[in-house]
DNA sequence: ATTATCTATAGATCTATAGATAATGC
DNA sequence: ATTATCTATAGATCTATAGATAATGC
């Protein structure tokens, strides 16, 4: 199913996916760090271990192997958002949300990187694509369920998209500001401790924000 | 006083300073708009009327344009911070720290955006100059409060940098994110009404997070 | 005389293409 | 025969400099 999908795109001479997911992984590193202007295809055919017009065997442009990160890291995310566990307490739903992005970044903090570069650089849009659908899906979800402890009386009553802005950051900057806060603030993201006791917070954040009484 | 530095750092003849600050002010919105290496300068002299050469009458390098820009925003946060009600509650402290941070970047967006986008570069580092400083006294002032309420026992433990993560962007991402989330998502982040609503959300979740008991 | 702006251009860097050559799989 | 890689290079774009010319202030 995949591989017709990708014929469909690539009507050229199939190529070794092997390389192809190299090239990829490779990419979706440099593009987290440096961005897509700051990326140059010489530093990914560096990184890689070959010459830059090789990287046009396997993709058409620059754009078609940033475009193909980042689907792959949108797709991670909404699979994460997907399974609403739809009869369980709106903090409680919530909560799993948060926790499902969290695990997929920590899993690969590529995509916490990159979320913050889509989010920053939002406004002139290295990508004009998709301009409403990305991260559309996660973000709904935020709301519906935000809109269902408000419906039945256990939130407060608070803009949905003002919730997203004080809760979800948080998530992203977690993962990305571990090493970047500053001489003797390093902290593992990932570390058992360090993580429960931002996920305690997270919850106690979240209960003070939503929960009436 | 100012001018005196200013002459110091450039012992060249000397330049008007209205042009000179209408060209920081077209760069910064750039800057904000499209990052350091999205911004070309001829974008800049387009934005101030004039050919990109006369730039090099006012400035030495594209970095040094970027450099003054930033320089003026990591002071205006510094003296929004400075002012330390020392005897106040700690949450209250935090509060109107946080408060401050928002006031700042709700008069002038572009410093919420670039400092979006000094945490989002921050790894690879176009900006390798400070990499311990930018920020610091600001992160510090943050951490000095929450130790403050742990000393005296009112504040949950939780290491000042978890907090950090959690309760600081969500001012950057309110301020950037307004128009960002999607159709029929867009907000005023100015307006009364929604500030209320999040300076109330976000006092919520600080004392949810923070206060025992 | 000083300040401000311009045209022309050097020199780097970057994406992408052309076309040759090498390696691999039947 | 197909797949993979290379060198060479076109063509765009970008920062910065050189040096001429115009405008401004005493």
């Amino acid at each position: 199913m995949r591989s017709v999908r990708e014929n469909a795109r690539r009507p050229g001479p199939a190529v070794s996916p092997k390389m192809r997911a190299d090239i990829l992984e490779k990419a979706e590193q440099l593009f987290a760090a440096r961005g897509f202007e700051g990326t140059s295809l010489d530093q990914i055919a560096d990184a890689v271990g070959i010459r830059r017009p090789s990287l046009f065997h396997y993709f058409r442009s620059k754009r078609e192997i940033y475009d193909t990160v980042e689907a792959d890291i949108v797709s991670s995310l909404t699979a994460a958002t997907m399974p609403g566990s739809l009869n369980a307490p709106p903090l409680d739903a919530l909560m799993a949300l948060l926790q499902g992005w969290l695990e997929v970044m920590l899993a690969r903090p590529t995509v916490a990187r990159i979320v913050l570069r889509n989010t920053t650089d939002f406004p002139s849009r290295v990508l004009e694509r998709d301009p409403l659908q990305f991260m559309d899906v996660v973000v709904h979800r935020f709301e519906e369920i935000i809109q269902a402890g408000q419906g039945d009386g256990s939130f407060h009553t608070i803009r949905p998209m003002v919730a997203l802005n004080i809760l979800a950051p948080s998530i992203v900057h977690y993962v990305c500001s571990a090493d970047q806060l500053g001489e003797g603030r390093a902290y593992d993201p990932a570390d058992a401790i360090t993580l429960a006791d931002f996920m305690n917070g997270l919850r106690r954040a979240a209960q003070g924000l939503l929960i009436r009484e």
